[in-house]
DNA sequence: CTTCATTTGTTCGTATGTATC
DNA sequence: CGATACATACGAACAAATGAA
């Protein structure tokens, strides 16, 4: 049974359409959904007919988009694909650009603003006359460790992702968390502090909820504005102290 | 009994997700550019001192995130980092939610229109005055296949693309083509014709090119919302049908 | 055009660590 | 604790594709 190549009418043909395809094809036809158990490696192996190594191989590709969860010595699950993927992606396109300039992380920063920007008039929607605790504690906890001189990275994200939650779009809360992941694995391996300007950071994200609370989708964006000055102005000295080694290039 | 391993404090407990990180480490120390070959598997097997399986697992992980580029009989090289892995994981999300509703493509439907309005004023910036031959083609080409009830796909894609090329953020123009990919390969699958609106659609590409050259903002945001409003109104009619049928289940 | 070396692709067999019962 | 099932890892062999002699 060994010679699975010889056979004329194409068993084989259709396997340099990746074994990963198979799969994603099998958890839509048994409409398997996120955390439902997949087949074990072995039950795969029959089911498509290809050796344990393939199957591994094509379960670790899946695994890396997130499109699979393998949980060891237990089995593997549907993912939730998250954008997990995308965040490694782009932290390693990333640091890798830092030779040349920051371009990379410029991008990334315009794409964040742009994007809370965008989102602006949908979530001082969400908020306008909504409770909202959790976020003025997420506040208050950022203006007193600024206050001390500390950075307040964990709180930083939980308030960016709280503020999207509510406005009925996924993605779009995941894209924003994303390259917020993004920026915040970047930035520290770039060497640049920015340890600064702290209080104004924590301070603009007061006001940020402030203007979603108060449903004012102006004074929103003039404060998602704000926020992201700091970081801006960072990233222009940066690209004018670039410009001026370009000038004279030590080699 | 083979043991390879001569150190005696575990060696062997942090194999699992590390040998991609090392591929990727190495990359940045050894200073390769995107194109750039690296080392082959005997090379890496030797040099991280793991076996070829685990070499190839790495290597495939990292050739699923387009952070290496694999060519059969040839090498290896540094990938482009690509968003191909976003597209991939969305697209099967989309069509893996398609059972519940459309949730998945109308949250991809209203990130590109909020992308697209939140660089409107890039857009128009980078196009005023500007000769921009090309996507004047494209339009006509669109409106001359719609005209003839035909479907004008590629040159969509590409009048998005080249629309978002001169930004200065190449990025951004990644992901609004990575969304547009998603949109496109979720559509068809989910058995939905929308033949229509083809006319409507295509002059209102026209009308995005003629306000970003002429440099009004305003009208090119109107002209964007013309143009995602064929699909939205699309969405809303599967939406309704989707909650008619929740209310009597045929099971 | 053919031959050949190089490199990735696929498969098998086996050993080991780990989680669940 | 032991037994079972599973994922993890290693090594060897052969197939297929590419490019150069």
């Amino acid at each position: 049974m060994n010679a699975p190549l010889d056979a004329p009418s194409g068993v084989a043909r259709m396997r340099r359409s990746t074994t990963a395809e198979e799969i994603k094809r099998l958890i839509l036809s048994t409409r398997l959904r996120p955390g439902d158990a997949i087949p074990t490696e072995a039950e795969l192996c029959q089911e498509l007919g290809v050796s344990r190594s393939s199957v591994r191989e094509a379960v670790r590709t899946l695994a890396t988009l997130d499109i699979v969860e393998v949980r060891h010595g237990h089995g593997t699950v549907v993912g939730r694909m998250s954008l997990a993927p995308l965040v490694e992606t782009l932290v390693f396109r990333g640091v890798l650009s830092a030779g040349d300039d920051l371009a990379a992380l410029r991008e990334v920063v315009e794409l964040r603003c742009a994007l809370d920007l965008a989102l602006a008039d949908r979530v001082v929607a969400a908020h306008v006359g909504r409770p909202g605790d959790p976020l003025a504690r997420l506040v208050k906890q950022m203006l007193a460790r600024a206050g001390n001189g500390q950075t307040f990275v964990p709180e930083d994200r939980q308030f960016h992702s709280e503020l999207l939650a509510p406005i009925g779009n996924r993605l779009a809360g995941q894209l924003v968390t994303a390259f917020w992941d993004i920026h915040a694995a970047v930035v520290p391996r770039l060497g640049l502090a920015g340890a600064a300007d702290l209080l104004r950071t924590a301070h603009a994200h007061g006001d940020i909820l402030a203007a979603a609370r108060a449903g004012d989708a102006d004074a929103y964006r003039r404060a998602t504005a704000e926020h992201y000055e700091p970081v801006t102005r960072m990233l222009e000295a940066a690209a004018r102290a670039a410009a001026r080694a370009e000038g004279a290039p030590a080699a």
